[in-house]
Order: structure tokens, then C-alpha cells, then sequence
DNA sequence: GAATTTCTGATGTACGTAAATCAGAAATTT
DNA sequence: AAATTTCTGATTTACGTACATCAGAAATTC
């Protein structure tokens, strides 16, 4: 059998309420007394059964998931997530909220962060605007003790304590080198279609496509960034303006959530001999996966995200150390052949 | 605040006693009182809470994994994730256990099923050998209401409760198109190399693989199938007499376990322009991924796998439903620019 | 209608921890 | 040395469930 707090107090030779004060850090015990609790903690090798302690305190913990407004599909799915995530979440002790705040917006964002650490909530998760303002915000939740994370959009040099998202750098890096091999010998330039630079994910993604494509035997030109800001009609006008001035395109990277206007411009244009590589498993995605339109899409789990960003905002909530090895999010290759069953074709056993 | 028995005991108009004979499924409650204490169970939503229950019974899981013996770098992964879930085990009620048996042998295999049978485990985790001998046992270990999962490779028609493992005709499938687009329009056959055609997934992959070739706008040959039971040199031997018999081999994927002997024999050949796709990350692949060598490689995360047969046979064990989108094995592509760090690379956070 | 069987209620203990209270011991200050 | 402050011990209640016991009520059988 494990340890438990008696077997502390028995071996340490003190009271039960002695060994409670050192192990929740209260005030009131003596120096040489609390090294012999800490000596009989280490000796029996003491853990603290955290679902007796989440018992007694009976403690929940709120946790708020601040994503961007608008249709973006990914963004939505991962709101959907968080959701079902919600359904269970009662018997694990936590109670999950969404914030929407406007796309791209670093002031909403930063005020969405403060009212989270004025509701005084356990734990916040963040889609990030890399911008200074957000910084700050994140600043004053570590402050004030509050676990944030970042949320598939990294920020530079703030206090977040994790980041749950994939290696958005290989991402690119990826997209890049398959669209390499893919393309072979065909000449050609590539486009970008991007949300915007102003995100930390894009930005890195594009850092990445562009090592990896300079790596190539075959030297290919990469055309100047096309931002659509992850809105479908914008992303169609780019691109479709793209098609037409650039005859001899060989292949379109898409690394934001302006998919649905590419494959709309791409329709428009009966281009289908182009090698497309975009991000996100949505339904439009799937949809021109399997139609041939797309030839690679590069995804991260949705669900996978959101799971790891309650575990890890609860470890940390509890002052418990995260399993890295299993936080890490992957980065999934599709092609029409690794396609898993849809969302609504569960086998539910 | 969530509903508690007491709540349920009140709103019923029955005793305490009454309610946790009818939630545990006890005898000594009459139709009408069931029907009663079951409305106010849904009328007021009561999930039980797990962390109490589990409390209370201070019940223990002691589950078991039997896996092949031998240098299956793969195979010695998953050990290595069992153990190391084991550590973070006790926390979580749980006692793990490692059985390993001969590879391929359905005797063995059956036996060891039986044994863990006659130890009264609450769950069983297998490695499954395609053979009605094993069939029979997992038949013994469902009459004996203990939840088993077959681990990696799955066993037809058989009473397992779940398969923890990837679809390994997609995984196949997903092979040979990555094969086809990689070779473009170059000339010369393909080679496959397996451990055994006895294993399920291998079979499958084999399957999958040859479908999607077939589908390719270039037909191309498909050799007979080398079966290296996964032994390194047996493997490098056959691969070996392959080059030389056929100078023009453009492609070779590798579904089994026998990467090092593959790796040996092209370089023993001097063949790098060999298009290789093989399964399972490991030392040797990963490295070969780097230098060059193997163009791609179809991986299954182990720590995956192990934590969600935890998870599922903990599930049944309890009589709680598994959440379907959660234990889906995603089949993970890996070529040179998205590898992970390494298992000595862990950040730690 | 009495005897039996079956059902139900009341009550208590246990799991391992948190948290509070109060009394007494030890150290410190006056 | 007395008064005060600081530390420690003992004890109790609580969290939500599991499980056991015993007595009494209700239904069934004779």
C-alpha cells in the first residue's frame, strides 16, 4: 500500500495536523520539525492522492478558453471541443467557459485576459496575437497566479506557462518539402496564402515552407504572401487574382483558415493540375482532399489541443509537473488515403 | 453543485440505502422503488463521481500487457512506455504488468492469456497472433468477464472488447501513395518487405499498399512478398538477394519490424536512390530518415497506445462507456522535416 | 391470521485528505 | 518569574461513495 498522511505522522513522530501544515505549506510549524516531516515524506517515498485532496476541498476549477470571433472553421471546431469537452467535465471537477473576442484584435484580446483575472478563474487558455499588448496582459495573469497557456498560436517572451499547439516551424517545414517532392521536376512558381503575419503560427509557418523549399534540387520561386485575414470571400479575390496574373503556377501553399476561398478561386479558375498543401482537417478540406483538389492538408487535432490544455492548466493549478512527452501536439500529414472517419461517422464502442 | 446521492435519496423519497443498491446494482429492491430512484436519477442528471467511488472502494486495476519477445525495436517501445506509465500508475489505482512470449507463436500467446486469466487480472492488453488458438482464449478471458483490447494488431471475429491500434489497411493504403507520388514517372518494380503474413497488420498493410499502387496512373510491379520475421539478419539476407536479382528496384516498403536488416543490405548494395518507406520510428529508421536512406516513415505513437489501452480497459472495467474520438490511433507520416525530438530531447516542461 | 420471505430504512465505518478548533507545550519577551 | 507569543497535538467534521449490519415494514405464502 502506498503512504498515506498517517503513516507520515507516525514515522515522522508527529501529529497528523504537523504533517498537514508542511505538505499545504501552512504557517506554524518549526524549523527542525518541518525537516523531520519533509525527512519522513522522502523516506516513505509520500504522494498525495490528488482525488482525496480534490475531495476534501472540494475544490473546481473554472477555466476560460479565449478563441478568435468569425468562420473560421478550425477555430470553430476548436470551440466545439471545448464544449464537448464540457460534457465530462463535471467529473473531473472543472467547468470550462469560451470567450470570443474579434480576429487578429491584440486590445480585445488583452482585455478578454484581464476580465478572465478579474472572475479570478484557475486557469486560462489563449489562441494569441503576438503583439505587446497581449504580452503585458499575460504579464499581469502570471502575476497574479493564474496558469495561462497559449493555444496553437505561440507569443514571444511572455510569461505563459506552456504552449499547446504543434511545431508550426516544421509544420512549414513539412508543407514545404512535400511540395518539393510532389511538384518534381515541373516548373513553376508557388503561392502563399496566408491570415496574416501578425500571428505568430503563420509567420513561423512561412519561415519554415521557405527553408525547406530553398533545400530543393530544383530552385523554385515563391511568390509574395497573400494575406486574406482567414476570410473566404478575400481569400478568393487573392487568389483568383494570383491565377490569372501568374499562367504557369505550379502550387499553392495555404498556411491559415482561407481554404474555402482558395478551393472556390481554384473551381472558378477549372485549375485542378495545381499541387495544393493547406492546413486544418475541416469539411472543406476534407471535401477537396478526397475531390483531388487539395493534395496534402497538414492538420492538428482539434480535440487533442483542447484535452492537453485542461490537463496542463489543471496540473499547473495544482502545482503538479506536466508529462511532456504526452502534452506534445503532433502534427498530422492527410492525404486522400489516411482520411479518418469523419466526425459524425463515430463508431461510438 | 452537482447531484449527490443524497439528493437522488431525497428527491426519490427513499433511503440512502435504498439508492446505492439500485446504483451498484444490488438485489433487495422491488420494480416499483427501481423505477422511482432511476427517475430521480435522470430527472436530476446524477453522474456518479468517479474520484469518490474509486476512493471508497480503494480498489486496485491490476492489467497486464503481453507483448512478443525479442529485439522487435518497436515491441521493446511499447514495453518501455508500459513501464514508464507505470510510474505515473499508482496514482491512478493502477498495477501494470509486462508478459512477454515468443513472436508468432499462437500457443504461447494463448497461454499466456489463460495465465492472466487464472491471476483474476481486471484487464488484459494483447499483441494478438492471428490464430484460433487465440481467438479461443480471448473467448475464456470475456466468458470470465475480464476486459481485453488487442494491442497493434487485431484478431477477427474474436470477443475482444476494443482494438487499440491504427487502421493498417489506410496505414497501407497511405503507403503505397506516398510511394507512387514519390517515384513520379521513374521505371522499375517495388519490393515489400514483412515480418509475417500470420500477423493481421501485416496482412493489411500488404493489402492496402497494393490497392492504392494499383490506383496509380503508372502501373508498376509489386514483387513477391519477403517475409524476414522480423529478424534483423534474416531480413538484411532476403533484402540483400533482392538487390542484386533485380537491378532496376525502384522502391521497397518495409511493414514490419525489420528496418535495421533493410538498412543494412541498401547500404551493403550501395543503393541511396531506392525510394524506402517503412513503419515505426525507432533508433535505426530515425536515423536512416536523416541520412537519407528512408524516404518516409508510417508511425504509431506507442506511449499512445499503452495510456489508451489503460484508459479503455479501466473504462470497461468499471462499466463506463469509451469515448470513441479520444482513443483513435492516429497513423503518423514522419519524413525528414517534421521529426520529433528524440526521447533523450524532452524539454521537461 | 400466523409464519415466512422479501424488501426497505437507519446507521455506521471506511477510503485519504483538508481544514478548523481548542488545549497544552515550548519558546520568547517583558 | 510571569506574561506573552509561537508552535504543536489531539480531535472532529467534511467531501461523495461503497459496503455491511440490523431492525422493521411490506408483501407473500401457508
Amino acid at each position: 500500500m502506498r503512504p498515506t498522511v498517517h503513516d507520515i505522522a507516525d514515522t515522522a513522530g508527529v501529529s497528523l495536523a504537523t504533517v498537514d501544515r508542511v505538505l499545504n505549506d501552512r504557517p506554524g510549524v518549526r524549523g527542525v520539525t518541518r525537516a523531520k516531516v519533509e525527512a519522513a515524506i522522502a523516506a516513505l517515498g509520500y504522494v498525495r492522492d490528488v482525488a482525496a485532496a480534490n475531495l476534501a476541498k472540494s475544490r473546481v476549477y473554472p477555466l476560460v478558453f479565449i478563441l478568435p470571433e468569425g468562420d473560421n472553421p478550425f477555430m470553430r471546431g476548436l470551440e466545439a471541443e471545448v464544449r464537448r469537452a464540457g460534457l465530462h467535465s463535471a467529473s473531473e471537477r472543472t467547468r470550462l467557459s469560451v470567450v470570443t473576442v474579434p480576429a487578429f484584435d491584440a486590445g480585445a484580446l488583452a482585455q478578454a485576459i484581464d476580465g478572465a483575472i478579474a472572475e479570478n478563474v484557475s486557469g486560462i487558455a489563449v489562441v494569441a496575437v503576438d503583439a505587446p499588448e497581449v504580452s503585458t496582459a499575460v504579464g499581469r495573469a502570471h502575476a497574479a497566479g493564474i496558469p495561462l497557456v497559449t493555444l496553437v498560436s505561440d507569443l514571444a517572451g511572455s510569461g505563459r506557462d506552456h504552449f499547446v499547439g504543434v511545431d508550426n516551424i516544421a509544420a512549414g517545414r513539412t508543407a514545404g518539402s512535400l511540395m518539393g517532392r510532389f511538384l518534381g521536376g515541373r516548373p513553376g512558381p508557388v503561392a502563399v496564402l496566408a491570415g496574416s503575419m501578425r500571428v505568430r503560427d503563420h509567420r513561423e509557418r512561412l519561415e519554415g515552407f521557405c527553408a525547406a523549399m530553398a533545400e530543393m534540387p530544383v530552385a523554385r520561386a515563391i511568390l509574395p504572401v497573400l494575406e486574406g485575414q482567414d476570410d473566404p470571400a478575400r481569400s478568393r479575390v487573392l487568389m483568383s487574382e494570383c491565377l490569372a496574373a501568374v499562367p504557369d503556377l505550379a502550387g499553392v501553399y495555404s498556411l491559415g483558415a482561407g481554404n474555402q476561398g482558395l478551393v472556390a478561386a481554384l473551381a472558378d479558375g477549372e485549375r485542378d493540375d495545381i499541387c495544393v498543401i493547406a492546413h486544418e482537417l475541416t469539411a472543406h478540406t476534407r471535401a477537396a482532399l478526397e475531390a483531388g483538389t487539395i493534395d496534402a492538408v497538414l492538420n492538428q487535432d482539434a480535440g487533442h489541443e483542447v484535452r492537453s490544455a485542461i490537463r496542463v492548466l489543471r496540473a499547473k493549478a495544482d502545482g503538479l509537473p506536466v508529462i511532456a512527452a504526452q502534452e506534445r501536439i503532433r502534427l498530422d500529414i492527410f492525404i486522400k488515403d489516411n482520411l479518418p472517419a469523419g466526425p459524425d461517422e463515430d463508431d461510438g464502442n
